[in-house]
DNA sequence: GTAATTCCTGACTAATTTAGTCAGGAATTA
DNA sequence: TAATTCCTGACTAAATTAGTCAGGAATTAC
């Protein structure tokens, strides 16, 4: 479990779209340009977050993307996991150069930490961010502001 | 909040550390061979641990590192905050071209997101770790498999 | 007081990851 | 048919991580 910028891209963007959910689908125009991520780099984020399941692009006109499963069933543990790759933990790897084929101590340590540390990822859902009125509030503000879904009547339905 | 190899690197030296608190300093030669990282990065890495007031030196023959304060009084986040650099959280810092002096929302959500991983990892202390009879156990099985501490009768009392 | 040990400092380099750029193609809608 | 948007892959630039080197400073053991 590593978390960088890149992890925080990937979720700050998944929270956008989870938060526009029912208007419609998001480009990544419109994440690039509030967010200031350049297209290109959310393009190369979003291909993993696509194999990884959770999210599904729609071409054309209207398109962008739309979640792949419900809102409380992604979890910030899913979207780090997709976007970052795993880093091997021991770093004797297979060799067992470590402790003589044991695991080394500190690095078993370090494992348990990284296990509770997911776990605690695992139970933060997008949708307990959705759901907030005061955030509803502040998205139909922000939407406005930055002019989006203006010239998408098929979206609102 | 980021989470990094180079982080992980100081939470296992600092494990180490801990571990051996009653045997006396640990040195960095030691840890590098048994973590498998280069002395001088260890060096580095130890100068910032120093400077965020965990750890403290001591030279000479018999010298290493040891805590500079109670392993109950130690967290794993003050480790990965003393080690790794602040990233801007906003990408807009100061700027306000973010959502026009308002932080832009998914920023917002990822600062809460942020606060609450810093305060779980602000919960876990060395000591915690330090006090299993079961890694106590191993700890000493792996000193002498490294014939650590061989050659330093003053540490044991 | 000399030699060995260990921290400590700073500058430099190499490898990896992050971020961005570019050029173009494929699917969909109007 | 044209506009929009995803989608792909190759390439480059910047930042971070990791390692190397050379030397100095404090301490201990002899």
């Amino acid at each position: 479990m590593r978390l960088s910028t890149k992890g925080r891209y990937a979720v700050t963007a998944m929270m956008d779209i989870a938060l526009h959910q029912k208007v419609g689908p998001v480009t990544l125009a419109d994440i690039s340009q509030c967010q200031g991520i350049s297209l290109s780099y959310l393009e190369q984020l979003f291909a993993k977050l696509r194999k990884g399941g959770l999210v599904e692009g729609v071409r054309g006109p209207g398109g962008g993307y739309r979640l792949a499963r419900p809102a409380d069933q992604i979890s910030v543990a899913d979207i780090i996991e997709s976007v970052d790759e795993k880093l091997d933990m021991t770093k004797c790897g297979g060799k067992g150069n470590c402790s003589q084929g044991e695991k080394c101590l500190t690095h078993q340590l370090w494992f348990e930490l990284s296990c509770n540390l997911y776990r605690f990822l695992s139970g933060i859902k997008l949708e307990q961010y959705v759901n907030r009125p005061d955030i509803s509030e502040l998205v139909k503000k922000q939407d406005i502001q930055y002019g989006r879904f203006i010239n998408r009547p098929q979206a609102i339905a």
